[in-house]
DNA sequence: CTTGGAATGTCAACAAGGCTGACGTATCTT
DNA sequence: AAGATACGTCAGCCTTGTTGACATTCCAAG
């Protein structure tokens, strides 16, 4: 098991053990750098790393119910709405009643909530972009594939559903 | 700047905020699956995703201080000994006074630590495992180059440090 | 030999952000 | 009319991060 390339020669030597530890290895020290920017803005605020994804998904889905937006997070509706609760109170995001299901909220930046999640966005999306241009269009490609392929099988159907969506 | 294309043709477009945000949601769907499989396995024991790197570094440095291992995993001395305190009060971790200095304390899996590092291991390696394979040898060089390039300029001396030291 | 600094450990207090369980209310669906 | 669904909320717990303060132990420089 730890020496695949017995069974197929020198085209599996990209599975071995090895090679392994090094990709979970750089995922952890990536993910590190990939939080760290908007980590740092929201530190002198009073919000922390689950407002920032709040914040994305609403601005992804504008409109989206809070049903919705506990699957895509994968968090519980009491630790979601702790956070909905202080972004509604400052006045970034609006919930509206729904008008088919009045039971549904609807969520909706306000413009002080698009300009934090503008802010956050372009610090994240910096990172990614010079990670981007450094590795060029190929390595960019394979990055995707392997993360897709990584993917839990409901979080892929939830990434799926989002990925082609114009914003 | 929503639009490199029109700077450079056709050979940027991987650059557009479309595509990075596409990069951001990978990221973050597939962190989730990355740590799903160890924290299914801790989730039924009394430690948590913290115990998990602890073991993953002393496994892939033996004998190393708690100071290298506090620069490794970004955290403060006071959360990592919380955390060392317990593997060690279990017998997962011996922690050994330094010879030449004895102010050091030298941290080792013991065959109890090293059964648990190998079960959460063999879990998440499994599923990078299958990643790669299907994703491919080139999509896998790619996926690394992008991480690499994506980690700060401190977490990358560490990746570094432990990346081509073997096992 | 004394003293300053480095490495480590520990105590206390606190916050973010997960979780479960239980309950209430409004609203749809059957 | 009854049951299911969507949402909110209260209470309490856990892990894991933070700061600040302080003790110990040891090395090394003066």
């Amino acid at each position: 098991m730890a020496e695949p390339a017995a069974t197929g020669g020198q085209a599996l030597l990209f599975l071995t053990d090895e090679q392994l530890r090094k990709g979970i290895e750089a995922m952890f020290f990536a993910y590190r750098g990939f939080t760290a920017d908007p980590d740092r803005i929201l530190g002198d605020m009073e919000y922390g790393r689950a407002h920032h994804r709040a914040l994305h998904f609403i601005h992804r889905s504008p409109g989206t119910t809070v049903n919705n937006l506990l699957s895509i997070l994968g968090v519980t509706k009491q630790s979601l709405n702790r956070v909905l609760r202080s972004l509604i109170a400052d006045g970034l995001v609006a919930s509206r009643v729904g008008r088919q299901d009045k039971r549904e909220r609807h969520l909706h930046l306000t413009d002080k909530g698009s300009t934090l999640e503008r802010a956050l966005s372009d610090a994240q999306r910096d990172r990614m972009r010079s990670a981007y241009r450094a590795a060029g269009p190929v390595a960019v490609a394979g990055f995707r594939q392997v993360l897709e392929a990584m993917m839990d099988h409901d979080m892929r159907r939830q990434y799926d559903a989002l990925k082609d969506r114009p914003v």
